[in-house]
DNA sequence: ATTTACAGGACTAGTTTGGTCCTGTATTCT
DNA sequence: AGAATACAGGACCAAACTAGTCCTGTAAAT
């Protein structure tokens, strides 16, 4: 299924809701959660990961609440996932190197790195501008496909 | 991570492994288990699935084994991979409709299907037949990467 | 017949995930 | 100053999934 987990959706789930916003409004966890109906608990902790990763601003205290660290077209949807479950790699032999046991016996390490960092780019391409307009469709060519 | 299984993992290991052998030949679990250096009983559970996909023509018996029902330029990763595992979806939402409680809300599902697509094309891309030798660089270009 | 090897399971230990909750600290408003 | 708000940083837990083993049955070759 090559699946992010749901911790990873809502974090993209919630870069988007907040690049709806105008530039340099800020939203709190709360009003966050009853916008992308998502459990408020889960926001609060994505939210802070994403804050301390650097991909948000936070204010704290009364009207304190999360901001984009960058414009909307800044942040890939690559940047959002390695944020929150580290590099996009696609075994676990791509996310660092001598983790792998059959390493010196493996004959398609190379190859497969390789798929992983086209995989990677493709989510590189896409920024969360891409993603606030569901009724635009983004062409193919535009994601690194000929 | 984007990580796929370990089981996932090992059945493109295996797969590669039997395509570096000439076309028809046949191995058996044990051999394959010795060659990949993989665990006896996790290879023996892949190549069973792998056969029941359709992916390997498996023979019984004494002199039995598994052998590609394909030539490796005919059979993707991708395929592997959905053979083992579903199809390739990077989200919940994405491998079948309806199931997202979310998903009337949800403002980014369009274009995150568009990302799951791309994703899934690259993986279409690669062959057996690009694994099997790990000095060939694959250009990007064969990839989809512009 | 006997041996080999796949078919199709059930089963288990360990890890990960999804989710909650609690204490502390910074900020704003009265 | 004091109260209220909201983020920071954890610990914690149940449920699901993974990786791995093992057992019984059946088909094929010798």
């Amino acid at each position: 299924m090559l699946r992010i987990s749901k911790l990873t959706d809502y974090g993209v789930v919630l870069m988007a809701e907040l690049a709806r916003d105008p530039a340099g409004s800020t939203q709190n966890a709360r009003e966050l959660a009853e916008r992308t109906n998502l459990p408020f608990p889960m926001v609060g902790k994505v939210l802070k990961t994403l804050a301390r990763e650097g991909l948000l601003v936070s204010h704290r205290g009364s009207k304190g609440g999360y901001g984009l660290a960058q414009p909307p077209d800044q942040i890939s949807v690559a940047k959002v996932i390695a944020a929150l479950e580290g590099p996009v790699a696609i075994t676990e032999c791509g996310a660092a190197p001598g983790v792998c046991e059959h390493e010196p016996s493996c004959h398609v390490r190379t190859p497969m790195e390789r798929v992983s960092a086209v995989v990677a780019q493709s989510l590189e391409r896409v920024t969360l501008a891409d993603l606030v307009h569901p009724s635009d469709i983004i062409p193919l060519e535009d994601l690194g496909v000929r």
